[in-house]
DNA sequence: AACGATACGGAGCCAGCGTTCCGGTTGTCA
DNA sequence: TGACAACCGGAACGCTGGCTCCGTATCGTT
């Protein structure tokens, strides 16, 4: 990776921008030939640099994650866990809705993409913020990291959906707080 | 339509019944070809009914829909608004998690599905019982009737991600009750 | 029974897309 | 500067899936 000859380190750099625009516009179902043009090369060299489209995809979304998960470690130690945690939890899916890579990466995370425990990190910076918010009284109990990854999906969900405001998530938020009613409905 | 052949009216029964079952197995992705084959019949019969893969679907989906739509209208007139909405909202999203025809159907409604006002009624049906669920004081008055189906389409996606107990969809019913509080986070 | 209309089946067409292959090009190093 | 290896481009392959075409089978009627 070091030992590359100049223009192939280039053209590595050019794939990977191209891809990350083009995922981050469409998403994973942008044909390969189409980040390839935009990059300027021929699809055989994306090919050299990356063995399949979707380690492309990951290579372009595992950085993002990544991030994520490193800004909610540096928010792990602070004063308000309750407020902390879902200022987080809607600055997340603020970004990702503009995003459509991370939306289908999270999406999809469940499935069979991350389970090399590639975005585990973030599956526990969350985990852990969560369990201070609850701790402080902030949120609800009985839901876990896992429930947290479900509801971020469907608020993306919601969020291509009827795009924009972003008022929706609130109800999520608000039901997200802690002492929320014994719901009696079936 | 009616004064089909006989082979032509049963060979048309056989294809919505197939379509019904993998449409809801599988979505709108299932091969027409696996329909046909469930069916017992050519692909070419398929098309003889149906002008297009896309209005077999609808044509499937749409008689449900319609059923949800009438089961609202039903409760219009009932004594506890409130309670009335919410119970519907819950056995809606439940029902139509169990169905992958549906999910597609609603989460791509919003696109170009249903363009001629087709699924129109269930929309107007929802928002008046929303909105006697609001009068009455049970929901949050800061939402709508697209709101509801953006709601609808994230929560058939926390559903098909985190599937089972159903909990989740409880953090937004609970969102969704009056009186919840001025989230101020960003 | 026989005939015309209607319907059937499934092979085949076409388009999109992931992936591979290879002849030509370009960077690198002696 | 020459030569070798690394790299490039894009044509081509294989596969999937929607849709069509047409020879054949079936139905309904006379």
């Amino acid at each position: 990776m070091e030992k590359m000859r100049a223009d192939a380190r280039r053209n590595r750099a050019k794939v990977l921008a191209a891809a990350e625009e083009a995922f981050a516009a469409d998403g994973l179902a942008v044909p390969l030939d189409d980040i390839a043009r935009l990059a300027g090369v021929g699809a055989g060299t994306v090919y050299r640099h990356f063995p399949s489209k979707e380690a492309l995809f990951q290579a372009v979304v595992l950085e993002r994650i990544e991030q994520f998960a490193e800004e909610a470690r540096g928010l792990a130690a602070a004063d308000d866990p309750g407020a902390v945690f879902l200022d987080y939890f809607v600055r997340v899916i603020k970004q990702a809705s503009l995003n459509r890579a991370i939306c289908d990466a999270l999406a999809e995370s469940g499935g069979h993409a991350f389970k090399a425990g590639a975005g585990d990190d973030f599956r526990a910076a969350l985990a852990e913020l969560l369990k201070r918010a609850q701790d402080a009284g902030a949120v609800r109990r009985d839901i876990d990291g896992d429930d947290l990854r479900a509801l971020i999906v469907g608020c993306l969900a919601v969020e291509r959906y009827s795009p924009g405001s972003g008022h929706l998530v609130r109800i999520v938020v608000d039901g997200l707080r802690a002492s929320a009613g014994e719901g009696d409905v079936a």
